[in-house]
DNA sequence: AAGTGGTCTAGACCACGGC
DNA sequence: CCGTGGTCTAGACCACTTC
């Protein structure tokens, strides 16, 4: 009986899509057992492989977990680590307002180590974004965004103060952002530095260098932050 | 039929390690084709959903390409990112010998915050065990790790100099670790450290407190690690 | 004992890729 | 065009958990 997927949606996405539908509006809480896979086929009219098919994904997924011979529940939700993210959206999660001073925005070149970072040609025209960031009223960081001037030419007349760079980025440039490379080190608060993270000179920092690419694996953003050690600290989480 | 899976070994991992084998001996290169689902069904003696399981899992594993319409791939081998490595295997991977010098190895108690950490209770005694660890000749970091002294008793007299720790830890005792929570800042180093690591007072390091956890989810290692930064940089990628 | 997930069969049709 | 992976069926037996 070829009566299945009319539609082009293939049947074990539908039964992904009405489970996850029942996790998403609470229905189904963490803990809770999900429709058994025999039950999935005689609700959704499949074959049992099929149902197993969908439930493997979600299981993949870290939707669900299932226990042999005792059922699929639903997956205590995921703390998720390592997850790249804009301070904007860093703060909003800790519920405070993210405020950006911007100290300068413009147009450079001749900043070969750079371009070669964004792989660039050494002779591109880079724009140059200069920021102090605080949280709590407090500067904590200095970030220096780099960008290539062509690609992204009328970001110097965008609102940065309150907005995010991200979602101006993903937003108005349709850029999709997919995963950062980042180098951590410590250094010294060299004399401007200091002033502007109101420390005292020599003052341990994180350096945080960060190459951000896009989903087509293009290098599109490379930031260098200064983070005061006293009041930032990175968290990681490393698997085996 | 039920000629199947005579030993306990189920057919999809049966074929699954005849591919991975393959691999390994370099009989398969990355960008080879691996034998089609029909074929593999063929040559074990499976059905093509079985097949099909093995190619899933192991493209699930990131070990193969699936390209509908052309076939199955070798995967590029892939670069480990965010990955628990001991110090001595981070060396290996460098070909560089890995030396450290056990500077303490004791019991110790009254150390409520790293019991703490450790789930632990209070009172706990536990193993203090502090190296010195250098490549090319040259200190670089200095560790303290902290154990359960109950636990891992018979640690104090294993051979720490030469081996990792890790190793003696998974062969020995049969811990099986799965995952760490880093926190990372930077501080100045005191005049000891800065002494045993040959800097001067007040040079920035890189200071990382970790958590080492068992499969079975339990913290098993705190360890505390002081970095020169001028030696050793850390590699993050973040997924966005 | 009843129900569950884990494995497996022997077919089938489809959409897509390369020749 | 032929071979590929993607989806699917309608059953089956096993090992396991729960009661």
């Amino acid at each position: 009986m070829p009566e299945n997927h009319r539609n082009g949606t293939p049947a074990y996405r539908r039964i992904q899509g009405a489970i996850l539908k029942r996790i998403e509006t609470g229905q189904l809480k963490p803990g809770d057992a999900v429709d058994s896979e025999r039950e999935l086929a005689r609700i959704h009219r499949v074959s049992l492989m099929t149902a197993r098919h969908a439930l493997a994904g979600l299981e993949q997924e870290g939707m669900v977990e299932r226990r042999r011979g005792a059922g699929t529940f639903v997956a205590p939700p995921k703390i998720h680590f390592n997850k790249l993210v804009s301070f904007s959206e860093q703060m909003a999660t800790r519920s405070l307002p993210a405020r950006s001073k911007v100290l300068s925005c413009s147009v450079i070149g001749k900043e070969q180590e750079i371009a070669a970072r964004l792989a660039l040609p050494a002779s591109s025209r880079l724009i140059k974004l200069e920021r102090l960031r605080q949280g709590a009223e407090e500067p904590f960081c200095l970030e220096t965004c780099y960008l290539s001037a062509d690609e992204y030419a009328s970001l110097t007349h965008s609102p940065l103060e309150r907005g995010s760079l991200f979602s101006t980025l993903e937003h108005d440039f349709g850029l999709e952002l997919a995963y950062a490379d980042e180098e951590i080190d410590a250094t010294a608060a060299d004399s401007r530095t200091a002033q502007l993270l109101g420390i005292s000179r020599g003052f341990p920092l994180i350096r945080i260098r960060q190459v951000i690419y896009s989903t087509k694996g293009k290098p599109a953003i490379y930031a260098l932050g200064l983070y005061r050690s006293d009041r930032h600290t990175l968290l990681i989480r490393r698997f085996r």
